[in-house]
DNA sequence: TTTTAGCACTCTCGCCTTGAGAGTGCTAAT
DNA sequence: ATTAGCACTCTCAAGGCGAGAGTGCTAAAA
């Protein structure tokens, strides 16, 4: 279905219109708005030819012409070309992440709300999370009576922590003691070597050693941890959403936490590193989110940690804008994690 | 402006009916489907007797009866009673509090989806943190180069972790040893008396001990910590959200921080724990709030650790089964806290 | 004095019609 | 290959209309 130029000037100037206005386009409000030097009725001829393609389509008889999925995805492809955000905003932007500190938490939100912020949409972020997670440093604390904080510091610099509740109250000393000791055991294995080591252990020690086992082994998933949304709002001011029962199918995706894991698991796994995803309308594997574009991008460094980020709103998107800012934050969250791993 | 108890009777039926239906209510329709033994004539009198009052009032003049904002408070405050969740519901619940284990972020995630649940609307609940942080133990832990992380656990048994960056790396022995020193030191003491000793320390010792105040400052915030949100997309079911503007500025409340914090920081503080506050349509305070109501609940142990849950739906809310279920689950939360501090 | 039946009145809501406007596709001329 | 012209189609907003629901008032009944 190869589309000569004029054709493609004239479906991207077509859905450029429509992501502006939300409003179906026609052959003579086109001419007139980009000051084209054919006339209307050639125009009409063209569009004709993109409805045939299938990449336009009129919503009556009598409306404009509305890109239809296949039209948005030959445009973010071919069309599109390569966009970056102005100079200046990526200025603001660092400039708020320099100021947050080195909080990863902070960070994280920053993320989500800049996100939000410059493509008026939904975001969601992931922390970063190694794809394998390897254990660097264990710490047991008394907190009170018989509950114990174990905290776990894994090679890449995140850090776990989970109760454990003993049978019988145990004193700092004796934790310490346990603690070195499997410190010194499990630096650098995985889950699964680590669960190798338990039967030389007995009683408390091969508590905790189970218990680190099982955290690492939840952590595989995907989608293991807090994650941080914004701009659920913005969804809401969309024309496309102005009916609550569409509103309420969008934000379920970001709601509802299965959702959310198997979008993700069935996308991140294929996106690498600094690379962007653009899921247009469900790509008819997501009913939920037939109504909606997603934007994923991968950060952080492969074989240490890795996370995600992405935005949710219509399909009638700013993809120029949202990609380029997708990028951008997912390399500064990988500069925070290259940070966060140096020595 | 004191009802009779027949005016009594025909107020709360409204007020009820009107929660189910979402439907005007007529004198004609109040007779016959509560099976009432005076005429339609006469209920309408009563009627007009309490719109005189302000309790009712006509969306337009041959429309039925709606509750007025000072018709709910009345409702809730005289003609509700005290209602209870049925037994096999709280068995429920509670079963499932109870397979939840002991992680604190679990027990708030499930708390704010049971709260969402039982009440078809949207729900937030902020940790248990004390009222005037005092420190237990400190942990400090390197991590990976100069990043030290920093593990407070509080008297109360919550735990906050900090990165702090030093500036130069140090040795898990030297930081151990800091901490140990620095935990003698401050066991059991607030933010202002731990600032009070650091004239006396230096180098190493003297940066963690500022930080540690801050941090501790930081949390004297109604607000701090992590916010739990749910069924966020329950209220977009209602019909008086069906329009996006509205579902809009009442989701806003949920999602912007600052809102939350001015909601919560001037209704918390004159709720007892166990206790459970309404605010009715924004009660002339909150412009964003005006279409919506609050049920608040307080849950935990005074002086110790006490944190916030709450309900946030349509006007149109029923009151009964929302207020019931914020104080169980308050009951429930608290029980947890005190388990927390148990020796 | 309180309650009720009866009735005229008012207002909304859904339905239909109608006309304006926008956009198209086709045809014939350039 | 392009374009002007035109008939055609369809939506959308506005206006009209009747049904239905609910009220308030009045006069009779309890």
């Amino acid at each position: 279905m190869e589309l000569d130029d004029r054709q493609k000037l004239i479906l991207a100037l077509v859905i450029r219109d429509y992501i502006e206005t939300a409003q179906p386009v026609g052959s003579k409000r086109l001419v007139e708005a980009y000051d084209l030097d054919i006339s209307s009725a050639t125009v009409r001829n063209e569009m004709s030819a993109l409805t045939e393609a299938g990449y336009l389509r009129q919503p009556h008889t009598s409306a404009g012409r509305v890109p239809t999925e296949e039209g948005y995805r030959y445009f973010v492809r071919q069309l599109m070309g390569h966009t970056d955000l102005p100079q200046h905003t990526k200025r603001t932007i660092s400039h708020q992440f320099y100021q947050a500190g080195h909080d990863l938490d902070q960070w994280m939100r920053l993320a989500a709300s800049v996100l939000a912020h410059q493509s008026q949409a939904a975001s969601l972020v992931t922390a970063p999370h190694p794809e394998e997670a390897r254990l660097k440093h264990l710490e047991l604390i008394a907190t009170l009576g018989r509950q114990v904080l174990m905290v776990m510091v894994m090679t890449g610099g995140d850090v776990r922590q989970q109760m454990l509740v003993l049978a019988e109250p145990v004193t700092q000393e004796r934790l310490s003691g346990a603690a070195e000791t499997i410190t010194r055991l499990c630096q650098g294995l995985g889950a699964r070597a680590i669960l190798g080591l338990s039967p030389q252990l007995d009683g408390l020690d091969q508590d905790v050693i189970r218990l680190i086992a099982d955290e690492m082994d939840r952590s595989r998933a995907v989608l293991s941890g807090e994650v941080y949304r914004d701009g659920l709002t913005n969804v809401l001011a969309e024309p496309e959403f102005a009916e609550a029962g569409a509103a309420r199918r969008a934000l379920r995706v970001l709601e509802e936490r299965s959702i959310l894991e198997d979008l993700l698991s069935r996308t991140v796994l294929t996106t690498h590193v600094g690379g962007v995803q653009v899921l247009i309308g469900g790509e008819g594997t997501w009913e939920e989110l037939r109504e909606c574009s997603v934007v994923l991008g991968r950060y952080g460094v492969p074989g240490l940690a890795t996370g995600t980020i992405g935005v949710i709103g219509p399909i009638r998107m700013s993809y120029g804008r949202t990609i380029s800012t997708v990028r951008f934050v997912a390399g500064l969250l990988s500069d925070l994690v290259v940070e966060m791993n140096l020595e």
